[in-house]
DNA sequence: TACAATACTGTGGCGGCAGGGT
DNA sequence: GACCCTGCCGCCACAGTATTGT
């Protein structure tokens, strides 16, 4: 072991820290230690500047920028120490917030992928629905094409609790007059459905529901539309309301057309 | 609302996102998008470049770098994203230790300011104490002066669960040999106390210890020591093992060496 | 006296932007 | 709008030179 001293090197320094050189002469460059000098020129650093170092590392470590680290140097007490772990703590808080919200978005939107994984190109089935809350962007006439850009504005408009590629299940809704006009293709309204307890615009009304899933590009959805009315048809079931959309996998999730999964919604008389 | 088209300016998008036009066109120039060109030069967005962008935002928001996320938006399908998925959610995982561990370092600080800011200078006691497992560092001997580069070393050996801030205490055995000859200021170790699972290289016996707590600069130690001698003497006591300071409040914490707080100790045989 | 090692200063780079000028 | 250049943070890495220890 190296004869003991009260001053030490940079490199002796840096090497305690496992940081590099040139990092402890940033820090004095931004005014957060000063080291002494020897006659040479070489930088000298005493026990108090290793006990500086260690703040400044301990601080650094949770990501404070280093001009609050030396306004905290500056002036510490206990008692200001004690505001200071106060303040840290509300960051760690909004920091640990942050994290489980992401967690929560990761995790809703795996299961949605798991979820949906599985179900093939035109099934078909009939279901009971409760009232579902949105929140929506409504619009004359809305193309396909169009779609996209309004969800994204309607995330905007909600984005405290709206993540488009999180869990929020988004979608569309045909306009009537349009499809009586036997245009399939225009939209009067995109939405998000939103969790129980958050903001609202409206309900889908709850009841009964006929479901056609298809897979792969939008433009097919005239067919589709076709192909669920058949099957009400040959089922005597009566639709009540516009046909809607709602986008379980789509170009966030894969750049393949044909893994896309949308779901085409028709509420019906309840039988 | 603006007429709606399928092809939107660079300062729509920014809005949208919330970000400056700039980093649109730094995306671009780092190849994760590439939106059209007008004959007279303009950059224009579709809404497959709005779906990227998403992607794009998510992912930075869990802070992944620009390359990774242009990898992953040029092979994606569902398996891929559902791996990607998993990738994030380790790192998610990383993060929150990180925080948890931060979280228990500054509560455990201050615990410990709070727990130690009532102490008055000189207060006397006498209690049990458990055996108390430690890490050490050893020399000959070692001056007051040396002793924070000492702990900072034995800190750096076992990085992974001291923090010098944090919650462990630590503290210096005086050097019996020097106390004999009355030189009151060497010490033979330097050391932190370690949490019960944790590594160990030693324990400090259990049994009855007195101690004085003392506020001020170490200088003092002296006089502290033989303060606590005194009292020793006035109940009777006797000391069975060479004395310890325990460095409670420090320059760590607080820039007025009036507010530091020492606690000397000695193990004095059971009454 | 030659030699490596270490120190110094200064510059330039990184990612991910923000801002300015033209 | 376009483009380009500069600066920001918290570093890391290099270049070129001076000083040290052996």
């Amino acid at each position: 072991m190296q004869k003991m001293q009260d001053l030490y090197k940079i490199n002796e320094i840096a090497k305690l820290f496992s940081l590099c050189p040139d990092t402890l002469r940033y820090y004095e460059e931004k005014g957060l230690i000063s080291p002494e000098r020897r006659e040479n020129g070489y930088r000298m650093y005493s026990i108090q500047d290793i006990c500086t170092l260690n703040i400044i590392r301990s601080l650094r470590e949770l990501g404070m920028p280093l001009e609050q680290i030396r306004d905290y140097l500056e002036k510490r007490s206990v008692e200001e120490t004690l505001r200071f772990i106060d303040r840290e703590d509300d960051i760690l808080d909004r920091k640990m917030e942050a994290l489980r919200a992401a967690r929560r978005e990761v995790d809703a939107r795996r299961g949605r992928l798991l979820e949906f994984e599985g179900v093939a190109n035109g099934t078909f089935l009939c279901r009971e629905l409760p009232p579902r809350p949105y929140v929506f962007l409504q619009e004359n006439v809305i193309l396909e094409r169009e779609i996209d850009f309004l969800l994204k504005k309607l995330e905007k408009k909600h984005q405290d609790y709206i993540k488009i590629i999180g869990n929020q299940c988004m979608g569309a809704i045909l306009d009537t007059d349009c499809l009586q006009k036997g245009i399939y293709s225009h939209f009067s309204c995109v939405f998000f459905l939103t969790p129980p307890k958050k903001p609202r615009d409206a309900e889908l009304p709850g009841g009964t529901y006929a479901s056609l899933f298809y897979r792969g590009s939008y433009e097919a959805l005239p067919g589709h539309l076709r192909t669920l009315m058949g099957e009400l048809n040959a089922r005597g079931l009566t639709p009540i309301g516009p046909p809607l959309e709602l986008y379980h996998v789509d170009a966030h999730d894969t750049n393949l057309e044909s893994e896309y999964l949308t779901e085409l919604q028709l509420p019906v008389k309840s039988v």
